[in-house]
DNA sequence: GTCCACGTACTGGTCTGACCACTTGACCAC
DNA sequence: GTGGTCAAGTGGTCAGACCAGTACGTGGAC
């Protein structure tokens, strides 16, 4: 059995998940007051202290606008919030919400090529031999789970390959809306992480230094299991749209 | 004269905004554990409340990691922050990074054209009024931080075409990157958000509903100013090269 | 009557000091 | 060695106080 490392939530963090579920499910629409801080402390049944971190976190994420004096008011997540909220507006409301999943997956099929082409401009033989390294240990194991992290631990080397903070910085997001999915995932990605020869494709092009063969390889290596998993959502949907 | 509102820095963003520099310009290295918090606290004269603020939303931003009854360490930026510590990045050190500035045009590059072909396969007739007018908004100014206002505004329209929240988020973080330093840039983004004819070919693409029309239109749009401005931040960088 | 100044009652901003909960590492008994 | 114990240091939380800024009603000046 797998132990897990107990989770020890904090105060502030509840607060912060509590605001934060009214902000992005609807509780709260953009524009409206938030309670004052000792308003929300006495409700809450924890310190001031406690409220005022949770909501200067949400400050921080641009979800909610605090002024010295007036009411702390929500903000329009969808037009101020940043790609870290991603994972959270992923799994609102009890399960994996089917749009932004597939909005997702679109992300990575243009960032992913992208990021490929930029790779092989610039990576050179060190480069060549990481990705080497890193498709070896994805060919090296049977299990989807571990497959699924060593395909991760791919694009990470492409991503330092292209050199690009920007990249970068996208990847560390969506790897973090992705990894805790990562054991759910398992069955849905198989098709992808096993076809370890479209990867082996994909290094020995950015091998050669050719950003477009690297940008079609790296199309080869995402598209099959977009375009199914895309074709799965929609037939969910439609299934979601019957019920009604 | 352009009177500013007066920025009224509080203690604990003072304090954020230290330490944070001392992660992201190297003061500290990636495992280094941070003085305690009341340490902290002692040495900039504060409160430990202004301090534990600050470092929990270090922490949120993934930049430490607290834990109970151990030392708060630094953890390593470029691996695990997500893409709204890019504005940070990118005027690190009293000016630009370059290299952080390359980055993002290159990313914008990819995104841009990848964000218009969404919008073109799933926008309607309201799209494309929406997008006339904000192309027309921007035909109908001289002023170049005007112009680039309206060419965000523009772009706005087309990533809420694209129906994507990733993409949304994507931008809105960008867009935090991008709006400081607008004025600024406006000298050398004139090339781009001059081309209003550009812009008029791109919106008619989307119009058309063919992602790949859309895809290539906004490739022309992006592509001249990103090459321009590439090949200036390569001259500027032999340059310093040279001083050496 | 209209308008503006002002006071009041609220808001967030900050501090102090205390105590609890947890981790670490040294020490000690086995 | 192994495991238990304890003290010291760390972050976690709280209560209460006071400062600083904003919103709004009320009054007086015109």
């Amino acid at each position: 059995m797998p132990l897990q490392p107990v989770s020890r939530r904090s105060v502030p963090d509840e607060v912060f998940d509590q605001v934060l579920g009214e902000v992005v499910d609807g509780g709260l629409e953009a524009g409206e007051a938030l309670p004052s801080e000792r308003r929300l402390a006495e409700v809450l049944g924890v310190s001031r202290p406690a409220v005022r971190e949770a909501l200067q976190r949400m400050a921080q994420t641009r979800l909610v606008e605090v002024r010295h004096g007036g009411a702390t008011t929500v903000r329009d997540f969808r037009r101020y919030a940043g790609l870290d909220l991603l994972p959270r507006l992923l799994v609102r409301g009890g399960g994996l919400d089917a749009t932004v999943a597939r909005s997702i997956l679109e992300a990575r099929l243009v960032i992913g090529p992208g990021v490929a082409a930029l790779a092989a401009e610039r990576g050179g033989p060190a480069l060549l031999a990481a990705l080497t390294g890193a498709v070896d240990a994805l060919a090296g194991t049977e299990d989807d789970v571990e497959r699924q992290v060593h395909a991760l631990a791919y694009w990470d080397v492409v991503v330092d390959g292209a050199d690009s903070l920007a990249f970068r910085l996208m990847f560390n997001s969506l790897r973090a809306a992705y990894e805790p999915a990562l054991e759910a995932l398992a069955p849905v990605m198989a098709e992808e992480v096993g076809q370890v020869g479209a990867y082996r494709v994909l290094t020995a092009a950015i091998g050669e230094g050719d950003p477009d063969t690297a940008r079609a390889a790296a199309e080869r290596v995402l598209r099959p299991a977009t375009t199914s998993l895309l074709t799965a959502l929609r037939a969910l949907d439609e299934t979601r749209q019957e019920k009604r």
